[in-house]
RNA sequence: GCGCCCAUAGCUCAGCUGGAUAGAGCAGCGGACUUCUAAUCCGCAGGUCGCAGGUUCGAAUCCUGCUGGGCGUGCCA
């Protein structure tokens, strides 16, 4: 073969992702035609269509304009004197002026057989490795984890993950919520409504009751409250109904007086509605005498929280006692299901870290004359927003936004981060956008600061998921049911193969567990994280199309593979065999491995997990195809069956290395 | 009212900063197990890319308007 190192010493290049590598052949090239080449290089992309070669490059067609020429004159001008013949084949020109840009196989050849011999098959790091702080996750410690959490959880780390494959510095912090009112509640449950044994026995699932409780109290004042005003406004409503529907009635092909009226009636229903919510959890207490007793004596409950807190906040020793005492027992429960998802921080930085530090990031923004007080609040006005940022409420308090901008500070000091990312929900968008607007103005202008938000987890019902009677759904439920779901498929497949049962019950146990966590995993990051997506176990479990499943089982089979022939796979990585790429599937497989690199470039670029399982799915159909088509240890030639030994190998590490990205594992027999 | 987001096949979704005949998976139909795991593979069928204009050599993608939906909107996080 010898290709390797035609360009030997020149440059990185034989490291550097595909894509990085053909845009740096083009760059002279264009150079000579035109000054500003950043965009056009950009059009260089794998090709849509096999029949196009691997790679395209469209960029003759705007570059035509500038130069007043044919888009295949300019075409032919850049192939003429693009240098690619080490990698690629003859470059066509094509349709209206594309390039078309196959690779040669001695170049794949050359690229895999180093991937071979590389501990990261031949994914380089970074030449400039940036500090990133990730935060993500950060749920409430007082109450359990639910699938809200799920989302921000698994795609930032996911993205912590692969930013750190690729060599940059990257600190993931969970910032919990540890502080709040939250705590109020619980500390005032503790105080009136303990049950000691319970406690006792198991505090975690006892705080939990009694946040439930409190919050419980809470709702039913706030609804006896709100009720009356909410029934004069679904009156008024209704009567505007009536009156808009004589105005429609009078002139029907009025679509202006239609749409209002739809409008209308629109409100009347979400009014209507709301006045349910509230009769309902009003009956829920009234119809339960003990909670009605419990209702009347704590009619001030609200304010009793409030204060709960605040006495928290200012120190008061009793609960600062109690709030020592309920921390660590609800980080450890939460621990639990971090340790269940393989999930770990390398800080956890909750609120409480930071409330030192909040009067002197009002009174510092205030000196600056970046907040100033209105109606008694202290506010950062933006040029950009109608409303402000409050960082200190009326009462004096602080809030999110305060404890989010003292973070910003600590960090700054502590890590002097290039970038920050928040994984947290679409819905707190404009929070961030005012957080970050501010930090700016306070001199954090150096630092690249990212929202990365993502959609909400919906039901089939196309609401936010909700379990039937309407309570959010536990997360370590919905591993229990993934895992119960699928031990039922790996029982099942085990039982049906050919020579019998493989497994035993524990390991089926220990499958079913990496099975099923890899799914609740996948069916989120393969989603595009900006877009809502439905939940479905179902789907989910599946097990099969683009699942997780999928890559393990096709994992499992190269790892199958090599115990059936007896390969010592370490003995295969040294052997120096070389890699014979005679048939399309093969062909196809190897450029599929080859192009992991871009795929982990291209998901970085915006953060976008699906790019990666996107990516990884195409893979293990290349590889499917492979098997299908290619005998490996019945190969033809030793010499075949050597290089396809070597194409499982890659494959297989290809593939748990990138679901190690993505947080997921795999398994050699299932 | 204002602001942000969304609308692609029966269903769930991709579609990268505009590029060649819009792609997957599921469901449907038809094939392939004396075979290294059939949790697979091969084939067929299925779309006026919400609607109407505009920008351009070229629009699912950019702009405007409209329709339908979601979310946020001064002291929650």
């Amino acid at each position: 073969m010898g290709g390797r190192c035609r360009r030997g010493n020149q440059s990185n290049e034989q490291t550097m992702s595909i894509l990085a590598t053909l845009r740096e052949r083009f760059r002279p090239v264009l150079l000579s035609l035109v000054d500003s080449v950043d965009d056009l290089l950009e059009m260089i992309r794998p090709a849509q269509d096999a029949r196009f070669g691997d790679y395209q490059a469209n960029l003759a067609m705007p570059l035509a304009k500038q130069l007043r020429q044919s888009p295949q004159e300019v075409a032919q001008r850049i192939v003429d004197s693009l240098q690619v013949d080490d990698l690629c084949e003859r470059p066509e020109v094509a349709g209206k002026g594309f390039i078309n840009l196959r690779l040669r196989c001695d170049w794949l050849v050359a690229r895999l057989e180093q991937a071979v011999r590389d501990e990261r098959l031949g994914i380089p790091r970074v030449a400039a490795p940036r500090t990133i702080v990730v935060d993500y996750s950060s749920p409430n410690v007082a109450k359990a984890m639910h699938v809200g959490h799920i989302r921000s959880t698994v795609i930032g780390d996911a993205i912590y993950r692969t930013l750190q494959f690729v060599g940059h510095h990257v600190i993931s912090d969970n910032h919990l919520g540890d502080w709040g009112t939250q705590f109020g509640m619980i500390i005032y449950g503790y105080k009136h409504f303990v049950a000691e044994p319970a406690y006792r026995a198991q505090p975690v699932r006892e705080l939990g009751r009694l946040y439930k409780l409190v919050q419980q109290l809470i709702d039913y004042h706030a609804a006896v409250r709100e009720l009356p005003e909410r029934e004069r406004q679904l009156g008024d409503q209704q009567a505007h109904v009536a009156a808009q529907r004589d105005a429609h009635q009078a002139h029907p092909q009025d679509k202006k007086l239609g749409k209002i009226l739809r409008d209308a009636q629109q409100q009347v229903a979400e009014t209507a509605a709301k006045c349910d919510e509230l009769r309902g959890k009003i009956a829920a207490v009234e119809h339960d005498p003990q909670l009605a007793a419990l209702a009347r004596e704590h009619a001030d409950i609200e304010r009793a929280v409030l204060d709960q807190t605040a006495r928290l906040h200012a120190g008061d020793l009793e609960n600062l006692a109690l709030w020592h005492e309920f921390l660590p027992l609800c980080k450890a429960d939460m621990r639990r299901i971090y340790d269940r998802l393989g999930i770990t921080f390398d800080h956890e930085l909750g609120e409480s870290f930071y409330h030192d530090r909040l009067a002197a990031v009002v009174q510092d923004l205030t000196a600056r004359d970046l907040a100033r007080t209105s109606d008694g609040a202290v506010c950062v006005f933006l040029p950009e927003y109608d409303t402000p940022m409050i960082i200190r409420k009326q009462d004096g308090a602080f809030l999110y936004a305060t404890t989010d901008l003292a973070t910003i500070q600590y960090r700054m000091e502590q890590w002097q981060p290039d970038e920050m990312l928040y994984v947290v929900d679409h819905r707190q968008g404009e929070h961030f956008g005012k957080l970050f607007a501010t930090a700016r103005l306070w001199g954090y202008d150096q630092v690249t600061l990212r929202h990365i938000s993502f959609g909400t987890v919906l039901g089939e019902d196309g609401r936010p998921y909700r379990t039937r009677s309407g309570e959010v759904v536990g997360l370590e439920g919905l591993l229990d049911e993934a895992i119960r779901r699928a031990h039922a498929v790996v029982a099942d497949n085990d039982d049906s193969k050919p020579g019998g049962p493989e497994l035993s019950a524990e390991q089926r146990q220990e499958i079913a567990q990496t099975v099923g966590h890899a799914a609740l995993k996948y069916a989120d990051l393969s989603h595009n994280r900006t877009s809502d997506y439905v939940f479905s176990y179902d789907k989910m479990v599946a097990l099969e199309g683009n699942t997780a499943t999928y890559m393990q089982y096709s994992y499992a089979r190269t790892q199958s593979i090599f115990q059936r022939g007896n390969v010592q796979v370490e003995t295969l990585r040294t052997a120096g065999h070389r890699i014979l790429l005679t048939q399309d599937a093969e062909r196809d497989l190897a450029l599929e491995l080859v192009q992991f690199g871009d795929a982990l470039d291209k998901s970085l670029e915006d953060y976008r997990p699906n790019v990666l399982t996107a990516y990884l799915f195409s893979l293990a159909t290349k590889f499917s195809r492979f098997y299908q088509q290619c005998d490996v240890l019945r190969a033809e030639s030793e010499a075949v069956r050597h290089s396809r030994l070597v194409l499982c190998d890659l494959t297989g590490r290809t593939i748990r290395q990138g679901l190690a990205l993505l947080g997921i594992g795999v398994i050699d027999k299932m």
